[in-house]
DNA sequence: TCTCCAACCTAAAGTGACTGTAGCTTATCT
DNA sequence: AGATAAGCTACAGTCACTTTAGGTTGGAGA
């Protein structure tokens, strides 16, 4: 029986996490010991690495709700778990080609910044916006945060 | 003269963020109506499309204040500027590198699933962990969100 | 047995950057 | 004059935690 400091220490995560997880009906109600203090067995660790696992995917809390759902049931069809990580792949796909660009325009910004002084900084030109380089929309791919 | 609303459409914002701007005080508060109703000027849509382009490259409206406070005195060093450029740069790499092993982690865990249900499936095993291909922490290059 | 203190507990508020809702008022058009 | 789109404020909600305040427990050493 672990204490929730030796679970946090065992799964890599933080102590408040875990009762966090707990809160939101990640993790059943943890046993207690009669002062009060949560008591852990290996069927807790298991439950809490697969969330952590999940939240390293990028999955949300909901979708990871359902996920344990899914993975706790030993029958039935796998789908709606290939669903999500599809979905969740093209979520940071997305994601990631925002950020390629982001990267991009920051170097084309801080590459073409020689100067010293704030009236003819490159930096601060870019994000005026008057310019038509790497910083138009287009830059972006038109995206938008969803 | 624009209404929030001209003014929104114009920047490529929404209504309740521009509100929201001034609330915070990026935008400064807006002259009224004697209605009460916002009324822009050409300033205010220059002002507004340098915190959206910055807000574009992931800059926080912390640092936006700063830009904007930089940006608008046009005597003294850019550095600050620069600055939180490279910072952001930073950012944007270390958030990239994380996202790409995302990527990489999923594609490899859809591809492996070629089963229909529960008890096989190859995502719900990785997510448990049980597995040390793509799926172990080294996957993600042991970094945690800041 | 007593004391000490790290580790535990709960409840509530804070974070960032908005978004959404409810209920009301204003500007503009016909 | 009436309709209605667009504006207004104030406040709650989102996500996934993190922080804070103030109190309690468990185990180790004296």
């Amino acid at each position: 029986m672990l204490t929730i400091g030796a679970l946090a220490r065992r799964a890599g995560s933080k102590v408040q996490t875990i009762r966090y997880y707990e809160q939101v009906g990640l993790l059943k109600p943890a046993k207690r010991t009669t002062g009060g203090q949560r008591r852990y067995g290996v069927d807790d660790i298991a439950r809490l690495t697969f969330i952590l696992h999940s939240r390293q995917f990028g999955f949300s809390l909901d979708v990871i709700r359902e996920l344990l759902a899914l993975s706790s049931g030993s029958q039935g069809s796998c789908e709606p778990a290939t669903l999500a990580a599809h979905k969740q792949l093209n979520a940071v796909e997305r994601h990631l080609s925002l950020l390629f660009n982001q990267k991009k325009a920051l170097e084309q910004m801080v590459k073409g910044c020689t100067c010293d002084v704030v009236a003819s900084c490159q930096v601060l030109e870019g994000l005026r916006g008057h310019c038509d380089g790497p910083l138009s929309n287009e830059a972006f791919g038109g995206q938008n945060n969803p």
